[in-house]
DNA sequence: ATTAGCTATTGATAAAATCAATACAGATGA
DNA sequence: TCATCTGTATTGATTTTATCAATAGCTAAT
């Protein structure tokens, strides 16, 4: 017995005729004869009587199919359950994200979010990581989206995703391969602002130290396209974040270089405090990006042992 | 969503790990986790929550294993109904046979049926299908199995099987194959008494006419047994029905040969009087002849074209 | 660092549902 | 009696699904 079953039997009851039943199944009359008498033959009992026109449900049969009834009322209780908590996903949610990670995530994640929720409003800001936390623990914001890990914290933290970081750009007449982030010079890499934490992690995971700093150019910009600009129009690189890859136009995705295993990345993680009344929100959150993002990352398929999780 | 996915969350909410569920389950461990989590996709909804141990059932699962429970227990009265109806076969129920039929249908039929419904009482008589008729119209008992089909009368009638008539015996010194019953001829043949209902079927069957009777001896034995006695000693044949072959010894079977297509057959059926309150016993006993005798007669794979349905 | 006790994944296999085509049965009308 | 029409049943091939054994992977405890 299945629910299939069910399902037809239901049905056949009320169309009184296999071809019709099948129709209204979306399956042919050849199956719904089957699978009914299958059902028949497992219960040792005959449920319709097929020898008149339209055909009868016979008395045990009607027993049947109360009770058919009742296991599909509560199967599409079970099935409506989801769309009846989504309408439970409503008011106001209040997300900073850190900008190297909006830019190219939240576009991604944003409107299927409110058209699946249509009852949630969202209030988005970029800030940076500190600005998060402060704002968090004042209660401005509900949740943040930051890099981690981050030093000792009072947060729930939720890891969403690890991002690979890749080499943008190289040096002209070398042939470098930069396969690992060791191998990457400071006098060749340009970075965003000192406070943004995806430099604090690339420094990082390089190896390099701003004391070596012994250019004629100290150039921090604001933006990775601002970054991108200066890199096709000088003689250096930069690493870039997946996602951001994943956002190039085609010419410019040939200008990056993967690593090789271990791969160094960034976890990315959302961070709230706990117990909180919007927790369910949150979770919606968290749950759409990992939705959208994991299938798109390449990432999502390495193991543990491949990655090098950038730290600040 | 299926009914064993239901079973298994059902079975993995009480155990609270996916090992034991499974063995209660009477499945893997593997295949466990990969029905619950196909179940989660489908729902795009988290029941468990794996992180912990042991496991917990989440908000959103509770709910849904709460209506997974009334499904089994709607399923479960389904599959309690057939053994709940047998309960119903209670009572006394007086059937009359005629004697070629029931000297090899019923010890086959009988003791299933009196296991089966142990509140079931069987009064069984053989008579002729004269007084099953007389007795009917009396109320005297309450149903009749016997050869049809009948002249005229106002019962309702089911066929429950056909069976072969086959040669038994054979001329001395011929070589004749009997592939038709109009190639039997009438001095060649014994046959039951004259009130038999089977005699007159094969004279009719073999398009033989008493009145050609010109021999020394007329002997009309009463029982087949009888009969193949008589056959066995003397230069002659008979006409036997298949449940009566199949009784006999393997030395005796060897006696036998099969009718060309198409097979002369006996139709054998239960009559009894309608409206009636005892038609769920009537069924019963039908339904249980069908299963025992179909299976086991070779005309149940016949199409009717190839079947010369004998007559009175 | 290792182990013990979990769940998840993988690749192969067995079982089941499904379909298109066709057979078969009963009713109706010439 | 013979076609014809309108149902359901059966058959053989195909696709889908559930299942397993083996093993990977994770977490917590020692």
């Amino acid at each position: 017995m299945n629910l299939q079953q069910i399902e037809y039997i239901v049905a056949l009851d009320r169309f009184k005729s296999f071809s019709k039943a099948a129709d209204a199944c979306f399956i042919t009359q050849a199956t719904l004869s089957t699978m009914v008498k299958k059902l028949e033959e497992e219960l040792d009992m005959v449920i319709f009587d097929r020898k008149t026109n339209p055909i009868i449900t016979t008395d045990c049969g009607k027993e049947i199919i109360d009770e058919a009834k009742k296991i599909l009322l509560h199967s599409n209780n079970i099935k409506d359950l989801p769309s009846k908590l989504k309408d439970k996903i409503e008011g106001e949610l209040r997300v900073a994200v850190i900008p190297t990670i909006a830019s190219n995530l939240l576009h991604r994640v944003i409107p299927k979010l409110l058209k699946k929720y249509p009852h949630l409003k969202l209030i988005i800001q970029e800030i940076t990581t500190g600005n998060i936390i402060n704002q968090l623990k004042t209660g401005e914001i509900d949740v943040g989206i930051v890099s981690t890990p981050l030093p000792k914290n009072d947060f729930e933290e939720e890891i969403l995703y690890y991002e690979k970081l890749m080499v943008y750009g190289k040096i002209k007449n070398s042939q470098m391969k930069y396969l690992s982030p060791k191998d990457i010079a400071y006098e060749n890499i340009w970075l965003l602002e000192q406070s943004n934490c995806l430099s604090d992690q690339i420094m990082n995971v390089c190896s390099l130290s701003p004391k070596k700093l012994n250019i004629n150019l100290d150039f921090k910009p604001n933006s990775f396209d601002s970054l991108i600009n200066m890199v096709d129009n000088t003689d250096g690189l930069t690493l870039i974040p997946e996602l951001y890859y994943k956002d190039l136009m085609k010419e410019k995705k040939a200008k990056v270089i993967d690593f090789k295993s271990p791969y160094p990345v960034r976890e990315v993680s959302i961070i709230y405090n706990r117990p909180f009344a919007k927790l369910r929100l949150i979770n919606a959150l968290g749950k759409e990006i990992k939705q959208v993002v994991l299938p798109i990352l390449q990432t999502t398929k390495l193991k543990n042992k491949e990655m090098i999780i950038a730290k600040m």
